[in-house]
DNA sequence: TTAAACATGTGATTTTTTTCACAGATATTG
DNA sequence: CAATATCTGTGAAAAAAATCACATGTTTAA
């Protein structure tokens, strides 16, 4: 065991590393609830449809935490990713698009990611507001960019197929978001500026899947 | 150019490139309808934000389709995608759990996947149904094995947590399903069998941004 | 028609990620 | 307390994926 000083130094963690950290603490999350002690790296792996050598190469990136014979602590591996993810930290976030789908996120996040503070939402059809209950000040999108600013929103969340959805994410950036989940099927392009961008496109995912399926039958 | 034959063997795709492959066809739809003639590598990859070689790689696996100095064109690039993914194909599936998110997807499928037939819905709680407007039959998650089978269901699409969702994939293995896209943080222990998951787990995303935040800013 | 500017396709190379293998540590059992 | 079984952490090896480099082909424009 390598480090001297008491802090693991953090190296750089890969992508997919960090991707299967978020979700082991998801899944350390659900057994603490349900009152699970500890688990081991291998029914973590089953879990997660990984081997037990990448979850412990991905805990090994934040430092160790684990205990020969038993497993991993679940209360202890959970703190742990949590500090050093920074996952508590809370960041405030908006939603630009407020259909069904900004309504079912706003839900999430109330349930499930306390962590995340929704301080407003965008819409270009400001009326649309009034078909549905919410309890956040919404604005035009033209406002976008004064917003982001004031508010200080670290984190934006596209819900809905805009016309000018490069004119948003345009805005966006001009405010200093940080980073923006884009649910919509048209592809963000981040550009060469430092703004993180994570598109979770679902009619691609169907089609993913679809094509897995013809590709198996062709055999 | 090796291929003898008419058609191009397709060899095995990495599924990075599979998965992108998806992205570029809803590149191709989006770019179609703004009425685009043709499209180069380097801007297809500015849009999905990765390189023009790597572009060029994932077109070759499905056989050449491009024309040097003038890029593809875009009818014959998504003609050429949608044929060899069988993208077309029209494949009957399953929504369960119909909350908001589960109709948010049946909206998603009417307008955007049209080959995504929606035949069926469960729900644990079947009087939930009364609150929203659902134009398929809806049954109790009990009966899953018997409709998947009876259906010919080869896609779910898992949206709402539920306490025994293990015993809902168990049901829809027995069914005889092909692929599962699941929306809960619960994530789905694929298993042995040939069965493809895909977990979309939104609460994930937002955490890992989260921390993308939380590590840059170590620094 | 020639030259310059662009693009593609792909073998080779580099980088990244996963997997392996095993020393060292802890638990368990009789 | 030994002997056995179970786990972790990690350097090394293997596999997978991205990137490069360049030969080859197309377009444009003078």
């Amino acid at each position: 065991m390598k480090p001297i000083t008491k802090k693991h130094k953090i190296k750089k963690i890969p992508s997919p590393a960090l991707s299967r950290l978020c979700k082991i603490y998801s899944l350390a999350e659900e057994l603490e609830d349900k009152g699970e002690i500890s688990i081991s790296s291998k029914d973590i792996g089953k879990r997660l449809g990984v081997g037990s050598h990448n979850i412990r190469k991905d805990v090994s990136y934040i430092g160790e935490t684990g205990t020969s014979g038993s497993g991993y602590d679940i209360k202890k591996l959970k703190a742990h990713i949590e500090e050093v993810l920074g996952l508590k930290k809370e960041r405030n976030a908006c939603i630009i698009g407020l259909g069904s789908l900004g309504v079912v996120i706003m839900n999430y996040q109330k349930d499930l990611l306390p962590s995340l503070i929704i301080v407003a939402g965008f819409d270009s059809n400001v009326n649309k507001l009034e078909t549905i209950k919410i309890s956040i000040p919404v604005y035009p999108t033209y406002e976008i960019t004064e917003v982001v600013k004031r508010e200080n929103i670290e984190l934006a969340v596209i819900t809905e197929p805009d016309r000018n959805i490069e004119k948003i994410s345009e805005r966006l950036m001009q405010g200093g978001i940080k980073g923006i989940i884009n649910f919509t099927p048209v592809i963000l392009n981040p550009g060469p500026g430092s703004v993180y961008v994570r598109n979770i496109d679902i009619v691609s995912e169907f089609r993913y899947l679809s094509a897995l399926f013809t590709l198996s039958e062709k055999e």
